[in-house]
DNA sequence: CGCCAGATTGAACCCACTCAATACCGGTGG
DNA sequence: CCACCGGTATTGAGTGGGTTCAATCTGGCG
């Protein structure tokens, strides 16, 4: 048994109150969701596994996601794949297809979800000071993939596993989450593809994280017990 | 001995003639370069191993490579560092910095090389129909790098050589030069380090695909044989 | 209850890494 | 001219971390 944190125990609830304030919304970064609320987007619902869209479709619109979990991956011919990322409420999806008449990877859910549809044509005509957002949005994207590229280089498979965790945990706080009760809404499976590590080197890492007192694993519950000590396996500041 | 093609001894030659034409440009990317030939841009030389900025530094400019051949590469607190990539003529550096206020990684010129700034003031003002194209150069770039990021997780260390070595020819060839017969312009520890290896199996790869009759090595100097045979190597078509 | 996808754990294996020695090559100075 | 030198490249031998294969366990769900 395990002692997780019942309040998120489904974090989809506080995410699909549409007139839940966001008390800690960061300056920095005002509310894309502020900027467009006005506009006659279409929403659209994902049930648990259901595709956003794939890559080769033809692309139509940006999606912000307003609540749920996805993830995106990129294929080779010959059947190789690699999750790229997971994307949370604030995410832009469909960006990577800029430029592109059709997508480039496959999104998809991993539990319920909502997204809002931006067309193209909003886009352009509507939303002229979006754009400088926008690259900057792509940007990010940039610099995120760089780091996980550093990180996967130049890390151990239980290394690459902490870096993982704290950087959920940022972003689960970010978006109002408690910062050490992680849900996980991916398998093993797909964490270690994300990772470039086995599923089974993943489940070992967590339970020697266990064993070593850092984590408490209980299945997709993962509750951090050592954030310093975490942060110290990988060389980030206290 | 190696009979390397003596064209292409200093692919720099032909590369800095700013009156070459450039027979092959592809309508899809209509030549940035022309874009903003009539804009009085700064133009800045630079040696080789020369950085061109550093992560850090304040980002005034974005720059486009109009002669030699980059790095970029970005690093963690505690020295780990890793390339995210080769950057040739017709390239951009500085993108992953937009919406910051300096520079996301560190340009090193990796021979002597030239760069045309464009201050951030004129990409706002005097080039609005930039914009669609910077995305769209973003965008590339994230595919790019998930491209990369596939190859690492899936890939083995032959393989990467292979992917690196198709890729690069692919683009030397879209510049105008022979895609068989390649020049490689960085040391065996930073094209591993691109690839996630060490530089003592980046040899071996090259040796050992040598012994198969695919490549002919001599140093930095890579003569293709048997473009067929690597791609299906990598389980690209043929 | 039975089923099945997912998770865990163990044991053997293998590919890439590490350590080390040697060769090479361009430049520099005696 | 050659001897020397530092940086780079090559090759070998041994090691190890992550994979592979396989067995077991768990929990949700029809």
């Amino acid at each position: 048994m395990l002692d997780v944190h019942p309040a998120h125990d489904d974090p989809l609830q506080p995410l699909l109150d549409e007139d839940r304030q966001r008390p800690g919304a960061l300056p920095a970064t005002p509310d894309l969701e502020a900027l467009i609320a006005g506009l006659p987007l279409r929403r659209r619902k994902l049930k648990a596994r259901e595709y956003l869209f794939r890559a080769g479709e033809s692309r139509h619109a940006l999606y912000l996601i307003h609540a749920g979990f996805f993830k995106t991956s990129v294929a080779s011919e010959d059947g190789r794949e690699k999750i790229t990322g997971f994307r949370l409420r604030g995410d832009l999806l469909g960006l990577d297809g800029l430029g592109m008449s059709s997508h480039a990877c496959d999104a998809i859910a991993l539990d319920v979800g909502e997204v809002w549809e931006i067309p193209n044509g909003v886009l352009r005509d509507r939303l002229p000071q979006f754009q400088e957002r926008l690259t900057a949005a792509l940007a990010a994207e940039i610099r995120r993939d760089w780091r996980w590229m550093l990180a996967m280089g130049t890390l151990g498979a239980e290394q690459r596993v902490v870096t993982f965790l704290l950087d959920f945990a940022e972003r689960m706080q970010s978006l109002g989450f408690s910062s050490t009760h992680l849900m996980l809404r991916m398998t093993r499976a797909e964490l270690g593809n994300f990772l470039s590590l086995k599923l089974e080197t993943v489940t070992r890492a967590l339970s020697h994280l266990q064993a070593c007192g850092m984590l408490a694993v209980d299945g997709r519950q993962i509750c951090i017990r050592d954030t310093a000590g975490l942060r110290a396996m990988v060389g980030e500041p206290a």
